[in-house]
RNA sequence: GCCCUCGUAGCUCAGGGGAUAGAGCAACCGCCUCCUAAGCGGUAGGUCGCAGGUUCGAAUCCUGCCGAGGGCGCCA
């Protein structure tokens, strides 16, 4: 690509004026403003000091040594401001990348950075005690949306949930829903959701009476991981691996780290538990590995199941986790590092959580009431579209405030629909182009030089740049770059619609036109694809008031 | 006390060393004989929490302080 080349030329000139190279990346980014050109590198300003002359001299003598031996498409380099050195490129690398895009297809956008890595990724994993919490969703959202993007650099990525099926929140679980099976409230410190009383009442009409706590603890995990899959299967999201926690004390897994960790060194015995020495590996404090009681800690059986991942042959673990868990990462890193694998295993993304409102009031979860919002409640309201992109609006090192009725409500003000919106009119645009008997010739029968409008020219560089803004959300761990691009591109998208008609009385210009919005299908596509959001070939119209036609308005 | 994240327009949030800080919503003013107006254009709105420091250059990096959230169990 053009980058490349301009990338390559500057270091070219670096060496030609014997200038030193930058001490970090050689950087070129997309100017802001046009005036600006195409591409703007600033490494005049980065290399100044080491050769120990004005920043601008250096430019110039770049500039020199370019223009000698320009790159392709290279119109003129101008310098600018304290010392940048700004390329202005001629249209015609634009047309290259609209025969890019075309010819990448489904491909585009796709990045070798993470080629022949194996990634396990584990997400969600909430205990399988109930229905997911709304807030949840962002996991859900979060977590699906990263394995895409993983997968879109190269990677192999498993998909993973950890059901906490062994652990004593399984048996107060149980207590509780006997309880309420039996007319009972559930224990003080029990679960109080009154989603309890209808699993109660399913759980009498499969079982009947007589229903011991054992049967009731099983019955219900049963009952709650299928209501877990259900949830799942209603916003998309499927996983490879649903790993049991049993499984590994069945197999004697923990007690072989335990095993494992004390033939290393890295335990000791005092007031009748057993310690991991953590701090070694940079934990704070040293963990219980097994409790005085005999029985193990949860960072016992998690390192058990960190284990067993790597020996499964995954080469790199990432956990997604909730902000509350931040205190177990360096635990679980330093259990990892003992038991011989990488420093800063797993990988652990942590997410700040949600806050849910309602009508702009927060929305208490009352332990006596046991009032949860689930996000089946959400799906009940809003399309799973909606839910995914709404999780997937901001950074997850912020604390996102989800407002139900925000959401539901007023859901045809949620940016999905008008990026979904963009891709629909590009299909129609298409439909219409077909019915007015306009055929689209082989792009390379097609002359691109007509596409020189402003709005072309937008739409042109913001498809240059979006493998880039791919290949640093997947680097980021930051899915929300995606949906920033894809919102920005369906704006410029929308003002081309408004100012460009596509399928007009001269030929060339809509052919060239139809390969435009070709191309922009086929980013606007694949960014949804890897938010998980639908990229639908026409919307519903609306009348109006707002309303879907055809739906009754609400009052 | 210690650790992590956040503080940017009235609201919700992007931008995380570059040039004049952006978007959506809300407000105001315009635009449908024309491929879906779930659209487009314009106006208004900012001491980027505060104070120092590093740098040619700081909303961005460092330190301190203030404020918000989360964590620091022989709980999971």
């Amino acid at each position: 690509m053009i980058r490349d080349e301009i990338v390559q030329a500057l270091r070219a000139a670096l060496a030609a004026t014997g200038l030193p190279e930058p001490a970090g990346d050689l950087a070129l980014e997309t100017p802001k403003l046009r005036e600006h050109g195409d591409w703007s590198s600033n490494v005049a300003l980065q290399v100044a000091k080491q050769a120990g002359r004005p920043p601008r001299e250096v430019a110039q003598e770049l500039a020199d040594a370019l223009a000698a031996n320009p790159p392709a498409n290279v119109a003129r380099v101008e310098i600018a401001g304290p010392g940048f050195l700004n390329f202005h490129l001629a249209p015609t690398w634009l047309h290259d990348v609209l025969r890019a895009v075309v010819a990448a297809g489904d491909e585009y956008g796709r990045g070798e950075s993470l080629a022949g890595g194996r990634i396990n990724l584990e997400f969600v994993s909430a205990n399988p005690t109930g229905p997911l919490h709304a807030g949840g969703g962002r996991w859900v959202a979060v977590g699906d949306a990263i394995a895409n993007l993983l997968d879109a650099q190269g990677a192999s990525v498993h998909r993973e949930y950890y059901l906490n099926d062994a652990g004593n929140q399984l048996d107060t679980f149980g207590a509780s829903l006997l309880a309420r099976y039996e007319g009972r409230e559930p224990p003080e410190d029990g679960y109080q959701g009154e989603y309890l009383v209808e699993m109660a009442a399913r759980m009498r009409a499969e079982l009947g009476a007589g229903v011991t706590e054992e049967e009731a603890r099983e019955w219900g995990y049963r009952e709650a991981v299928r209501m877990l899959r259900e949830d799942l299967a209603r916003i998309g999201v499927e996983f490879d691996t649903w790993f049991s926690e049993r499984t590994l004390h069945e197999r004697g897994e923990v007690a072989d780290v335990l095993k494992v960790l004390g033939e290393r060194g890295h335990t000791y015995e005092q007031d009748g538990a057993t310690w991991l020495r953590s701090t070694t590996f940079g934990d704070q404090r040293d963990r219980v590995l097994v409790k005085s009681d005999g029985s193990t800690t949860y960072l016992a059986n998690d390192l058990a199941y960190h284990r067993d991942k790597f020996v499964r042959g995954w080469d790199h673990l990432i956990d997604i986790w909730g902000a509350d868990h931040h205190g177990q990462v360096k635990s679980l890193q330093a259990g990892t590092e003992a038991l011989g694998f990488p420093a800063g295993e797993p990988e652990v993304i942590l997410g700040q959580l949600v806050r849910l409102q309602r009508g702009g009031e927060p929305v208490r979860i009352s332990k006596r009431a046991g009032n949860i919002v689930t996000l089946a409640d959400i799906l009940d309201e809003v399309d799973p579209d909606v839910c995914r992109l709404t999780f997937l609006l901001q950074g997850i090192d912020t604390a996102q405030t989800f407002d139900l009725d925000v959401v539901t409500a007023q859901s045809m003000e949620n940016p999905v629909y008008y990026v979904q919106y963009a891709h629909a009119r590009i299909v129609s645009i298409g439909r219409k182009a077909a019915a007015a008997g306009v055929e689209r010739r082989p792009l390379a029968d097609v002359d691109l030089t007509p596409l020189a409008h402003e709005r072309e020219i937008e739409l042109l560089r913001a498809l240059a740049v979006y493998p880039d803004v791919v290949a640093e959300a997947a680097a980021l761990r930051a899915p929300h770059r995606v949906t920033t691009w894809v919102r920005d591109f369906a704006k410029d998208f929308h003002g081309f619609y408004r100012d460009c008609r596509v399928v007009t009385d001269d030929a060339p210009l809509t052919q060239a036109r139809l390969w435009l919005i070709e191309a922009c299908r086929i980013g606007l596509a694949d960014a949804l694809g890897l938010l998980g959001v639908g990229a639908p070939d026409e919307m519903a119209r609306l009348d109006d008031d707002g309303a879907v036609e055809g739906e009754e308005a609400e009052t």
